[in-house]
DNA sequence: ACCCAGGTGTAGG
DNA sequence: CCTACACATGGG
């Protein structure tokens, strides 16, 4: 078993895991959570102290607790970010309320994916149709009964009909299989994407793709390409940053709250997707 | 049966 | 710039 210190930091595993940006963790009995980073197979709970404790075979992209600790951002100024996203007492209230509520930084591939699979789906449902992808396509794990996420390599060379027999909706299962095609055929790069600044020329690189439009291209933006500024308006943010006394615009939105506006989108979705409005 | 879901694309003002 | 609507699928 190997710890991995949050320093005393706000961090909360279950809120994290939970606040419908990922969508592969299951959580166990006794708070142990499990999913899959990487392609290898996590368990990891959070102690009382605050520390993480967790399990993993060490796989080919390095160490686990390496690997965690880029994927929970423990770098992230959060103490900062925190104070600079309460810009008003509504503000003030969701961080209080929600404290230790972080961002993820996911896979771009995997979150380009899943996120094409979002649109107009609750995320239950994303959960099931992400899950369904893995079981059919991804690679096995040393015994376990979970699959990693499929690699685009994979869904880039795999049956098309295979893929739209999942019953993904919409258009998912073909415009999922042309973005595995953009990501292997180098039009789409997420390493330049995710060195470049500009949140906006990511964003009008990844809405290229199809099925990817204004919302989801940020939500790839900000979960995987560190684009910390990006802002995601789903129907929860807007109907949270109305009740805020605000536009729903996401240009004024993200202006008002700045250089962490994703971590404030991701308070505002929590709150108003769990009480509902 | 009706309504909703971390929207997108298209068509028409 | 805006609004209106169809779209596939499953769950309440």
């Amino acid at each position: 078993m190997m710890i991995l210190q949050t320093q005393g930091q706000p961090f909360d595993l279950g809120l994290t895991l939970d606040a419908g940006q990922a969508f592969r963790w299951q959580s166990d009995e006794d708070g142990w959570w499990v999913g899959v980073i990487s392609g290898q197979l996590v368990r990891i709970r959070q102690m009382s102290g605050g520390d993480l404790e967790f399990e993993g075979a060490p796989g080919p992209d390095g160490d686990v607790g390496e690997l965690l600790h880029r994927y929970f951002r423990l770098d992230d100024p959060v103490a900062e970010i925190y104070q600079s996203i309460s810009r008003n007492e509504t503000m003030e209230g969701l961080v209080r309320r929600y404290h230790g509520l972080r961002l993820l930084r996911q896979d771009p591939w995997e979150c380009l994916a899943s996120y094409i699979c979002s649109a107009n789906n609750k995320v239950k449902q994303i959960k099931k149709l992400v899950n369904r992808i893995c079981d059919k396509f991804g690679s096995p794990i040393n015994g376990h009964e979970q699959r990693a996420f499929p690699s685009y390599q994979q869904i880039a060379a795999a049956d098309l009909d295979q893929l739209k027999q999942l019953k993904l909706g919409l258009k998912r299962a073909e415009n999922i299989y042309k973005a595995a095609q953009a990501v292997q055929d180098q039009s789409l790069d997420f390493d330049s994407l995710r060195e470049n600044p500009s949140w906006q020329s990511v964003v009008r690189e990844l809405k290229t793709l199809d099925g990817v439009g204004d919302k989801v291209s940020h939500c790839v933006a900000l979960f995987s390409l560190d684009k910390l500024d990006a802002f995601p308006v789903d129907r929860h943010i807007a109907e949270g940053l109305k009740q805020m006394g605000r536009s729903s615009s996401r240009k004024q939105a993200q202006d008002y709250f700045g250089a962490y506006a994703g971590y404030a989108g991701q308070f505002i979705f929590h709150h108003y997707r769990t009480e509902s409005g």
